[in-house]
RNA sequence: GACCCCAUCGUCUAGAGGCUAGGACACCACCCUUUCAAGGUGGUAACACGGGUUCGAAUCCCGUUGGGGUCGCCA
């Protein structure tokens, strides 16, 4: 529930997720606080890849995992540890505890342990082991059944878990069976692994999932049969869909590279994740160094929160302002080319570095920026849109009157612009509207665009009469 | 089902016994305006329910309801 005093320790956290798939969005947020912490009491930020499930592993989720974090800024501070090339160890470990006696081996089948299941389900209790090896004499082994190993824990008794999130949860250690630490095949279980990376790695405070609290209590079993201190513990809240079911992957669950793909910059996913969950008063809009001062396990939310598209939205377009213009314009020139088959040229570049401020406050993530940017540097002659068409069919007459005068405009200037188009509507006895409208769409193609005199100096005299000349043939 | 956890506007949250229950996103209205945005102003909107404790509960306790997590030789 609260953090009563600062650790004494060197800070040390780590993100420990398993290369089985992309990297979802859950996953970034406890990244975040796991770095966020760390840099906050100027410890040490590790990656653990959990990659001991040999066959749902793949490389290529591991450079997805890691991809993601460098581009959310992420990384770790070291080089990732890779679990499974630690087995040895862990198996090392497993040993000494079964030499002594805190471990022993179980030579039940999956057969009796699907048995085992069936009857605590039809009594309405949950599945336990009922530890039928655990004090039964070795000798009494079957031949040709490879053993497990099993950690012989406690009966009596209860554990407890002080949570830096959840505060103090406990279980009476009835409730926990004598969990697996080596299987018949040798190889540890996740269990073993993360208590002996995680006390050999030095980690002081574990922040995950909240999936994992239960897990707690095992892992305490383990530590203190092991005689190790064990870290501190915060379990955070898991991240719901919008309708409130858990973010899943038939749900909504996304890898981070498909909110980047969606023109999401990292910056706002940061603040939208940062804010999920913790809080700091009123405060909305936070930079990296305020969320390195300010954060603490202490504010951290219980409660589940769900993923709101919108408000990541509306926090990206905050950001799109504030981004440098040329990297916008890099991160968007994928995409124009994708619109005009073509690849930015310096022209274009040049276009766009002028009339990107008018642009940034138009679009909420970068596709839509790329999309309303694209008129400057389509190549001419333009196709209107329907609307715009219709609007070209009616203003042809003030379009070509306002292209004479425009043409003399002695400064291309938008202020020069502005008066001299304004001096026609005057004469006309026009609205402004009905000039501007139909100048509008024939210099973007679009009944929808950036100020119109803002449009005109950022395309250039050549290429706007151009442009009013493709419109009036 | 068993065990554990959670519960303030639609959403994210502030609130740590006494607040006209605050902010943000979204939504609505108005202003600004050459379009679309942006911006400005104002507004609708919440303490899940029922019992306690207390002079006084969103805040503390119990229960109900609802939601979530876990029950693997997966991680």
């Amino acid at each position: 529930m609260s953090e009563p005093t600062a650790p004494t320790d060197k800070v040390v956290t780590r993100f420990a997720p398993s290369p089985t798939g992309f990297l979802h969005i859950g996953g970034v947020r406890t990244a975040l606080f796991n770095w966020l912490f760390a840099r906050h009491f100027g410890g040490t930020y590790l990656l653990r890849i959990e990659d001991t499930d040999r066959a749902r592993s793949t490389q290529e989720a591991i450079d997805a995992i890691l991809d993601g974090l460098a581009w959310m800024g992420l990384s770790g501070d070291e080089a990732p540890v890779f679990q499974f090339a630690r087995a040895a160890r862990h198996v090392k470990v497993a040993q000494g505890l079964l030499e002594q006696g805190k471990a022993y081996y179980c030579y039940a089948t999956p057969e009796e342990l699907a048995e085992m299941r069936e009857v605590a389900k039809a009594e309405g209790r949950s599945m336990r082991y009922d530890g039928r090896w655990r004090d039964r004499d070795p000798a009494e082994a079957p031949h040709g059944i490879p053993p497990v190993i099993r950690l012989k824990a406690p009966q009596d008794g209860e554990t407890v878990v002080q949570d830096l999130i959840q505060g103090e949860v406990r279980v009476v250690n009835a409730q926990l069976d004598d969990m697996v630490l080596l299987r018949s095949d040798g190889t540890p279980t996740y269990m073993l692994s993360v208590v002996v990376d995680d006390h050999d790695m030095g980690v002081t405070h574990v922040i995950r999932g909240d999936d994992h609290l239960t897990n707690t209590f095992r892992q305490l079993q383990l530590y203190d049969a092991l005689e190790w201190r064990a870290p501190q513990f915060a379990h955070m809240s898991l991240i719901h869909g919008a309708d409130g079911a858990k973010l899943s992957k038939r749900h909504g669950a996304l890898g981070v590279e498909a909110y980047r793909d969606m023109g999401f910059l990292p910056e706002a996913v940061f603040n939208y994740l940062l804010r999920l969950g913790w809080s700091h008063g009123d405060d909305e809009i936070i930079s990296r160094d305020d969320a390195i001062k300010w954060f603490g396990l202490d504010a951290v939310g219980k409660a589940a929160a769900r993923f709101d598209l919108t408000k990541l939205s509306s926090l990206n377009a905050h950001y799109l302002r504030l981004a440098d213009d040329a990297r916008l314009i890099d991160l968007m020139a994928p995409r124009l080319t994708e619109i005009t088959g073509a690849p930015l040229d310096d022209a274009g570049r040049a276009r766009l570095e002028k009339g990107l401020a008018g642009l940034k406050t138009r679009a909420q993530t970068l596709i839509e920026l790329a999309d309303k940017a694209a008129f400057y540097v389509r190549p001419r002659p333009l196709v209107p849109t329907d609307k715009a068409a219709r609007l070209l069919a009616g203003g042809a007459d003030h379009l070509r009157a306002v292209a004479g005068i425009l043409a003399d405009v002695a400064e291309w200037q938008a202020e020069a612009l502005e008066s001299a188009v304004r001096g026609y509507v005057e004469v006309s006895g026009a609205k402004l509207g009905e000039v501007a409208q139909p100048l509008r769409a024939a210099l973007t193609g679009s009944t929808e665009s950036p100020g119109l005199f803002e449009v005109l100096e950022v395309l250039g005299r050549d290429e706007s009469l151009a442009r009013i000349g493709d419109a009036l043939t």
